[in-house]
DNA sequence: CCCGTTTTCACCCTTTCGGGTGATGGACGC
DNA sequence: GCGTCCATCACCCGAAAGGGTGAAAACGGG
């Protein structure tokens, strides 16, 4: 899986085109600045100078971050399990268990196998678990599952 | 698809506003700036604590921008068919149908009451689409179905 | 009109699933 | 200790699903 990490974010499309803004912007006023200045007799002083170079830098520092802290790539979506409804529907571990592996697409033997127990077991845990989401088939305990947020 | 390119980007409504808005801070700082050196020839704050006001300044500035020129709104997640590997797969029209419907965890007899066809039509059409799709269990053409993009 | 594809349906069979009932052992709290 | 919950397993039975084969219509393009 691609990891994108600082220079990655550096170079993307959206850090770069913020980052022409910021530099065209700041030029603009610069500009503005100087004209005013001329206009008015006054000269710009190497403090202002000063001030405006940091700013520009600090500027363009703080909408890397904020780019890079905020920017959510596609592919990195995480799930987060509704425990809350689990809790409140008495889905046990063992029968969430079951349930993953139900998405899955493994049979009840399938299953039974891979813990290690009695395709006989199985078959009641799924039952349990299809009487707690109010499911009568595996497809309809998944989409049940997945509307509730049990599973991704 | 409406997709985003730079010029787009460049013309959205948030990066306008953030535009006109750092030109007009950056304009009225640096006036600010001309009319308190101009008015006091004697510095009121020390000039590091006056670079340290506008770096910090600047830099939420900058990441409150960067944040809203990336930030990805919830958006309205709309499914597009992947019709290219449908095709590829040579996956009919009424095999798409049945797949819906499977997907919907609707059994083959429902399937085949709500299409006005026979059962065993539905079989029929089930186990070619499984064929095409690799799958050996409607789950698993779900899952896969749902991995090619052709359901949602 | 002919040929290929699609759609439709039937019959066989095995596997998987789901419902129901009952039983045992362990953990936990009162 | 006792009741409760959980995990485990067994059996029976019917329904659903899936694999295989075959074949009759319908449909569309060359």
């Amino acid at each position: 899986m691609p990891r994108r990490n600082s220079l990655g974010n550096l170079l993307q499309p959206a850090a770069l085109r913020f980052a022409a803004l910021t530099g065209l912007v700041l030029a603009l006023g610069a500009a503005a600045l100087s004209w005013v200045s001329l206009q008015h007799s006054v000269r710009l002083i190497p403090t202002e100078l000063y001030a405006i170079a940091i700013a520009i830098f600090f500027a363009v520092l703080g909408g890397w971050a904020g780019h890079s802290l905020t920017a959510r790539r596609p592919e990195t979506r995480v799930f987060s399990r509704n425990d809350a409804a689990m809790a409140s529907l008495g889905v046990t571990v063992r029968e969430y268990e079951v349930l993953t592996h139900i998405a899955g697409g493994r049979t009840n033997k399938e299953i039974a196998r891979k813990l290690g127990v009695s395709p006989n077991t199985i078959k009641s845990q799924a039952a349990s678990l299809f009487g707690k989401l109010g499911a009568a088939r595996r497809i309809d305990a998944i989409r049940k599952a997945r509307a509730l947020s049990l599973i991704p």
